[in-house]
DNA sequence: TTGAAAGCGCTAACAA
DNA sequence: TTGTTAGCGCTTTCAA
């Protein structure tokens, strides 16, 4: 026999007190005398009342839910920032309600539209690669509905924005190359047409100029496919060089791995005779590749940081200015023991 | 300037009608004329009236949102059951409300609370390690919410459930080693009062006994630890042999890991003088490890058969029986071109 | 073909 | 200290 769900009105009848009487002794309001109180709380208990959510929401415009649109949940960086996210949701006594682009527009807008039509209080995005478009989003913003980006941010919209920085990333990465006592430093490098890899190679380049390296263009080698099979032809190609470098900073994981390939193939020793440090997400990267030191991006923090920025929105006063901030959060450099040199 | 919600009365009023009129023109109903119908929908569509689910939900009792509650959601294996739930309810009209217990009972327990205050109309779960009480489950039960567990599941609960058939698993991996002509092949298993252990150990022997292979115990060893150091001395023990092995089943991948770099050590060839193939969640692994097969459980096809069961539920009528399902997947072996002994 | 009214479960202003 | 009433936005029965 299912069990029914209790409601104030059931217990009011019990009682024999009207509902707004249980309503207010439920929440412990200070008008309702110790006894009743005593009497509505214990009945309450016994009959295992659960408060209705979703009555609730209807009646103060509020769901206490955090809509969430990525493009992709089994990423091992999403599924981080997701559980940030559910992190600091979780302690505000928030829902969070996930979605998935799956990298496509069309799925994007659906899920932003089906988000709104729920009334979640607010909103974490990361766009589709395929979004060029952004009325959708001004709409969320014409709405007022509280909407912070990140990762893959949109620059041209007025609102929060939490992202990696990649330049300062790949500036310590280097750096760490050249602590080492790597004086040739390669870099196979990402698409530049994305900003992640423009910043990266900035980065790079910025590491060696304050360190008064030359930078040798033949060092820096665009990886435009991302397969790990053309990282390591390339890395073949440079380590045919007449004069070879002594490091490798790779653009993202797949490139390393491709680096690392190459080399193992050569018989050279990994870091003694060439040291190489990638970006990278891999969970397990640190157990997989003892060898390689990598820049991870703070996936869990991003989701807690762009979740704090959400709540500060929600919990702002209708008519103040909506201030819109950017927080970019630093990466890791997860240094193995055995790919020091020294 | 904050935009505002439209909603039917806004229609209604409006154009001079009632707000039920409004209701019954947006759905389409027959008893409304073609003319207000379409003088309905264009001021719909040009104020941008968006139907509130809330109000939906409560006059309903149907959210239209599905509950998840699962230990950790940055975890490869769970995000792609994730990934399934989502796709699955995606299409069916359905929102998916994610949270995680951190293996935290008492949170668990919590969650299991606000799923059901939302009134979620069905919930998808996979237990915290701590949880050995099941009051919060059998509560869920009672009050008849549509509950489907998957991966770590409660037996002794009336309730469905999907879960991967490990012993088939093994069997298949232990089948294949034996088909590249391997003779003597060991197992790395786990802790044996974890279910999963037990059936991967049986798969194995299974096998063996399948091929009239005699089951050799000094070739079954346990790694209680589960770290990859154990992994990586049990397999030093195992190559002393007088007679060692030529190939390993591994209970999971840190084993396998542990077992690779023991083997790289006494500089033995992967597959060539010993063959590895282990369990495992790892997103790249058939990258990162381009010498191990792998055995991978099917998490996103987890999450859509565990969605589609939960759908089955809801779906049902009140009086029907309700009908526990147990479903058990296959696993799949991944096995990499360069890990074949032919 | 349309409208009036009630109600989903809850809260809060106002009245007693 | 407690009750009455109205209403959040929507649907649906019943009446016109």
């Amino acid at each position: 026999m299912k069990k029914a769900n209790i409601t104030i009105k059931d217990i009011a009848k019990e009682l024999g007190v009207s509902p707004s009487t249980v309503s207010r002794a439920l929440k412990d309001h200070p008008d309702i005398s110790q006894e009743t109180k005593k009497q509505i709380n214990d009945l309450a208990q016994k009959l295992n009342y659960q408060p209705n959510t979703v009555a609730l929401s209807l009646r103060q415009s509020k769901t206490n839910t955090l809509g969430v649109i990525i493009p992709e949940i089994a990423h091992f960086f999403f599924s981080a920032v997701i559980s940030g996210i559910e992190d600091i949701a979780h302690d505000a006594g928030y829902h969070v309600i996930i979605t998935q682009s799956n990298e496509s527009f069309e799925r994007e807008v659906m899920n932003t539209k089906a988000l709104f039509n729920s009334r979640v209080d607010g909103i974490l995005m990361s766009v589709s690669r395929e979004t060029e478009n952004y009325d959708h989003l001004q709409s969320l913003l014409d709405y007022e509905i509280p909407l912070v980006f990140f990762d893959r941010i949109i620059d041209s919209l007025n609102a929060c924005k939490v992202i990696v920085n990649d330049e300062q990333g790949a500036y310590e990465a280097t750096t760490h190359l050249i602590e080492q006592g790597c004086y040739r430093i390669a870099h196979l490098a990402g698409p530049q047409n994305l900003a992640i890899s423009k910043n990266r190679l900035n980065g790079y380049k910025a590491a060696l100029a304050d360190n008064r390296y030359m930078i040798d263009e033949n060092l820096v080698k665009v990886c435009g496919l991302g397969t790990f099979e053309e990282a390591e032809s390339i890395t073949n190609e440079i380590l045919d060089y007449r004069f070879p470098p002594d490091a490798i900073f790779a653009n993202n994981d797949v490139a390393a791995y491709g680096a690392m390939i190459a080399i193992r193939k050569k018989k050279l020793r990994i870091p003694e005779d060439i040291a190489i440090v990638g970006f990278s997400n891999w969970r397990f990267s640190s157990l997989i590749q003892p060898a390689l030191s990598s820049v991870t991006q703070p996936g869990f923090k991003m989701g807690q940081e762009a979740t704090r920025l959400l709540m500060k929105q929600i919990n702002k006063e209708k008519d103040e200015e909506s201030i819109t901030e950017t927080i970019s959060l630093k990466t890791n450099l997860v240094v193995r023991e055995s790919s020091k040199k020294i």
